[in-house]
DNA sequence: CCATTCATAGCCT
DNA sequence: AGGCTATGAATGG
């Protein structure tokens, strides 16, 4: 089932079966209705009003690669941000793997794939670099 | 300092 | 095998 947030950044739509997220997006999706109590939604909203809060339970990534990327990511603190070249040393891989993987990425937001930033800018963002901007300046405590 | 080129690893066809 | 990245570093002007 497809269920609607409406955040104080945007839409965001996500798919929640019951038990798990599949996937995040960040505009209203067609076919989302409204808005229910569910692990999502509540961590939706201690996110926008700066708490922490244990992840809902995730769809499973597609490859071992971007299960380990995942990990690395949820462990950056919100407010800081990584670059695709600190990742990659870390992971023991390289930039564009990053970049191939994060734009792969189903679940924005509830993995921080925003955090991680190009070496000289922003990078990219798979759902419009405006979301980007506006979790990083969010983030910051505006 | 800007533009181009190459190295790089993972994934898709 | 070849091409495609949400890159980064090196090189040449």
């Amino acid at each position: 089932m497809i269920y609607f947030y409406d955040s104080p950044l945007g839409s965001i739509s996500y798919e929640w079966d019951g038990a798990i997220c599949l996937h995040v997006w960040l505009d209203k999706h067609a076919a989302a209705v409204g808005e229910n109590e569910n692990p999502v939604s509540l961590w939706l909203d201690a996110y926008f009003n700066a708490e922490s809060r244990e992840l809902p339970a995730l769809a499973k990534p597609a490859t071992g690669f971007q299960a380990k990327m995942r990990e690395g990511l949820v462990n950056i603190p919100a407010g800081e941000v990584r670059t695709y070249g600190d990742i990659a040393k870390e992971l023991y891989t390289s930039p564009r793997a990053m970049g191939q993987a994060l734009g792969a990425n189903p679940l924005p937001i509830l993995i921080p794939c925003h955090r991680v930033i190009a070496a000289d800018g922003l990078g990219g963002f798979a759902c419009g670099l405006e979301w980007k901007k506006k979790l990083l300046k969010f983030e910051r405590g505006f």
